[in-house]
DNA sequence: GCCAACGTTGGC
DNA sequence: GCCAACGTTGGC
């Protein structure tokens, strides 16, 4: 069954509108064992993604991607020069994993991290628990749907 | 730029 | 295995 998720990018690193532009990317560097999970064990190919932006003047969700590539070893763990290179990982024994995502749509409007907070029918989402810090994490079908809704789409 | 909330590391 | 110290995330 299709499942849905939610990833945060940090816009200055990587945006919707570079995904737009690449069509599709792979998200590597994911340091965190529960996300890295999500992505090993549960994401499929044709999972809607919520794509999210982070750590920017409007925080929230920007538009839609999908899973296009299930779960691989993150080859950027293995690069000295790479910003989230990691000596504990290794070809033969890789301990990062990522997935590919594929443009799907933007947003006319962002849908922000506060007007989230502000809809009763959201409370309860994993996204807005308190201390969350998670940058890939599930999201129910009906709050996809709903936050779709609030998009216009 | 501040800082609260987490996650990770490493000494013991 | 505990826990203090440190690093990171990410909203504000």
């Amino acid at each position: 069954m299709k499942k849905y998720w939610l990833m945060k990018t940090e816009p200055e690193t990587y945006s919707i509108d570079d995904l737009k532009r690449d069509k599709t990317e792979h998200w590597d560097g994911i340091r965190n064992y529960q996300a890295r999970n999500f992505m090993m064990k549960d994401m499929k190919v044709g999972d809607e993604v919520l794509f999210y932006h982070s750590n920017c003047k409007v925080p929230g969700v920007v538009g839609l991607a999908r899973v296009c590539k299930e779960a691989y070893p993150d080859f950027t763990a293995w690069d000295l020069n790479a910003h989230y290179y990691d000596p504990k990982s290794s070809e033969e024994k890789p301990r990062w994993f990522m997935v590919d995502v594929a443009y799907v749509a933007t947003f006319n409007e962002v849908v922000s991290l506060r007007a989230m907070r502000e809809t009763p029918e959201l409370e309860g989402m994993r996204l807005l628990q308190k201390g969350n810090r998670l940058s890939v994490m599930p999201v129910e079908e009906r709050d996809f749907r709903h936050i779709c809704q609030m998009a216009g789409h």
